[in-house]
DNA sequence: AAGGTAGACAACCGCCCTGCT
DNA sequence: GAGCAGGGCGGTTGTCTACCT
């Protein structure tokens, strides 16, 4: 048993859309508005699925769409939505006059996720990937984690064992990271030789780790229950750099005042942070949409996202605009 | 110049939700 | 409450183009 299709497919057109069908289902929206997409076709004298229709309307003719490139500010708005929503691309795209949920999930997949990645940050949990290896190293013994990190991480592997084991590594011998500071900017243009930069921005901030781990952790061991009990592991300040766009800072763990609008909020091993962002979310919502606005159950939902342990944006509440009608 | 490859974007597919009867 | 149609949504695929070898 199936759902009945919405159309003859034997007797439908696919594929790219002709300037002629745009300019006919246009020209009948125009006139009739898109009350009935079944109908819109065959009253339009389009050969197409009304589905299809709607597709070719929604994402592309519509008059309110934007068609040019994404702006600065605009993909840092994706980022930030993206990591409080996931991929509700819809509710991302609602915050985008303009834009569609397929422009906004098109852009995240071609260019955003990469961009991420590049700069050494998990575009599915956004947090640094040295951040995910230090939290897998909690649930691991110094043999496991040997062993994930011969397995999963290949071409660095050395320099993930130094995090799990302790074990002092001289990477390459090339760069002292205390006398390159925070500014992995700076760190790998003195690389530019060098094209991945995800795998040497890794090797910094497991480089910082080393340095500061004796003043910032209860132990060594990030594995030892006795002295680390919380779930999540606890990474020095400094081991999220400064980088251009996307800036990890000292407030991220609680404090306020970076006013970036790339910072974000690290929740490490407390939830209140989320749960402010949370807090503030429904009472701006509430207050901008109504208490029963769909934003504002969207919101509700997603309870069980702040309620995690991941990154949650330092997103300023009147970056939440209404959604698009 | 030709073939291969990757990026960008448009379009489709199928599941799900909602509202109507 | 059940069945159905319309529409929304996220994931995937197809196609075009630019760049590289």
């Amino acid at each position: 048993m199936g759902r009945i299709p919405c159309c003859e497919k034997d007797n439908v057109k696919r594929g790219q859309w002709t300037p002629e069908e745009d300019h006919k289902l246009s020209s009948y929206i125009a006139q009739h508005g898109t009350r009935n997409w079944r109908l819109i076709p065959k009253n339009a004298g389009l050969q197409r699925c009304g589905k299809s229709c709607r597709l070719r309307w929604t994402n592309y003719l519509r008059p309110d769409l934007k068609h040019g490139q994404f702006s600065d500010s605009e993909e840092q708005t994706i980022v930030k939505l993206h990591s409080v929503f996931g991929n509700r691309w819809s509710l991302i795209a609602a915050q985008l006059p303009g834009r569609t949920d397929n422009d906004v999930k098109n852009h995240w997949n071609t260019k955003l996720k990469k961009k991420l990645s590049g700069m050494g940050i998990d575009p599915v949990t956004h947090k640094p990937f040295s951040h995910l290896m230090a939290e897998i190293a909690t649930t691991l013994a110094p043999p496991q984690a040997a062993h994930l990190a011969e397995a999963a991480l290949g071409c660095f592997k050395d320099e993930v064992l130094h995090l799990l084991t302790k074990k002092p590594i001289n990477f390459h011998g090339q760069h002292s990271a205390a006398a390159l500071g925070n500014n992995f900017t700076d760190y790998i243009n003195c690389k530019s030789d060098e094209k991945d930069a995800t795998v040497e921005k890794i090797k910094f901030d497991l480089s910082k780790a080393m340095q500061q781990e004796s003043e910032m952790m209860p132990s060594n061991k990030p594995w030892d229950s006795t002295a680390n009990t919380s779930a999540s592991f606890v990474m020095p300040y400094s081991v999220f750099p400064t980088i251009s766009g996307y800036q990890f800072s000292p407030s991220s763990f609680g404090n306020k005042g970076d006013a970036s609008p790339w910072s974000q909020s690290v929740c490490t091993g407390s939830t209140c942070t989320a749960m402010d962002r949370q807090s503030q979310l429904h009472e701006k919502l509430e207050e901008e949409n109504g208490d029963d606005s769909e934003a504002t159950k969207e919101i509700r939902n997603l309870s069980n996202i702040f309620n995690s342990d991941c990154v949650v944006w330092d997103l300023p509440a009147d970056d939440l605009i209404n959604p698009m009608v």
